[in-house]
DNA sequence: TTAAAAAGCTGACAATTGTCATAGAATCCC
DNA sequence: GGGATTCTATGACAATTGTCAGCTTTTTAA
């Protein structure tokens, strides 16, 4: 089902909002929407991207494959977000890969679009750069959690993380379902050890879960631990 | 000793060579320098920041309090780099601690001529937009660095990276010497196994070292323990 | 529906890394 | 110049984390 972006709620979300009504147009006329099956990458790292994805519906993981084999997610993005830009804009190669944990809806913009506006729109430009700086400080704070933080300290604030930024479903349980291998590939630790400390967190009253649903029980609790205490 | 903006080479290697020369001029009218010791920070984790600080001479050290009270070293910006550019961006008091690392001379632009260069050149936002973009895929690195490597590869990955982009001196010893400390923030490890890691590379005739200075021997080797051989 | 594949779980063990204690070397500063 | 302080270094030990192996459960697809 096609739509204009003029009507797009999603832009309210992301710095699309700082576009002009011809930009827009201009966008809605170029865009393609696309359907990616969970699982399925929407680009992979060392592609040259020939514009950007912006998320309808559905959750991707952004993630970095490392010389040892394993996989590194450095941001989950859903609903309204911008996927390529970093690499459209440094006309690079992304560095990243994206796949889709859940079924996905995504609007492909070209870059000739992007570009444009970017060097004629003072605003938009201005609001991608404020995006940026504040992936940027995500990026340093998700530094040095990883290098001073234990990883059971880690895991508890990814079920924090979780909740805060994908909410519960009916049943309480994190509305974002990750596979273990996709926690520990969050959280940065083996498989095994993830698992290990989802039974100790289990066995401690801290969460609760079915499957492989997570629940939070003891928010406190958890904080407590990421906090060092 | 002062000098116009307009003259400045620095400026040829950061985001202010997209700045008109009206430009230039306010933010020469404007700005000050300032002289930094070594050891002295030039702001703080938490400072509201009422403009950027570009980097003239010196080597400055960006780094996080972790709850722990460990610090960690998040980049070495030196000659060229402007500092505090997200805060001033996006409006909010700095995540970051900026501490001189040598003597240091920086010179103080007022956010008002940043911001209201951002507004209005197209150019100079765009240039601002493409730093950060690299800085933000080079977290990225770091990030994935951190979390997939041993302390061991990320030690000769410092190395590697301290040569690559600080050089060495006359006598074959890097130009930029850290502290074990500041090495042991760098890299996100304890400094006793910083320091024990350094006298295990000595041995191996790896790296060489006088005082607290090191010096390295074999690159390849290096290179080969950060891939993972 | 059922066989195969993938994901989840646990134990045992090894490797890595951090912590604490202590001592010598270098540096600072009065 | 000499005492105090900080930095470097190393040993001993403990805690954390990763690896491998084997088993169970769940999911997938024929």
């Amino acid at each position: 089902m096609e739509s204009r972006c003029e009507n797009c709620i999603i832009r309210q979300f992301n710095s699309l909002r700082a576009m002009s009504k011809e930009e827009l147009k201009k966008v809605s006329d170029s865009k393609t929407t696309k359907m990616v099956k969970k699982g399925e990458p929407i680009f992979e790292e060392g592609d040259k991207l020939n514009g950007v994805y912006c998320v309808r519906n559905g959750v991707s993981k952004l993630s970095k494959l490392s010389a040892n084999g394993k996989d590194q997610i450095v941001k989950l993005a859903s609903k309204g977000e911008v996927l390529g830009q970093r690499s459209v804009i440094s006309q690079e190669s992304t560095n990243l890969s994206a796949i889709a944990v859940d079924d996905m809806e995504v609007c492909f913009i070209p870059k000739e679009s992007i570009n444009n506006t970017l060097q004629k729109n003072p605003n938009f430009t201005l609001e991608v750069l404020r995006h940026m700086a504040h992936d940027l400080k995500e990026a340093d704070d998700v530094i040095v959690n990883i290098s001073q933080k234990t990883v059971k300290q880690r895991m508890a604030e990814a079920f924090l993380y979780l909740k805060n930024n994908f909410g519960e479903d009916a049943d309480g349980f994190l509305a974002l379902t990750l596979s273990r291998e996709d926690i520990s590939n969050v959280v940065g630790t083996a498989t095994e050890s993830a698992i290990r400390i989802i039974s100790e967190f289990k066995k401690k009253g801290l969460i609760h879960t079915s499957g492989k649903k997570i629940g939070i029980k003891d928010e406190r609790k958890l904080l407590e631990m990421v906090e060092g205490f």
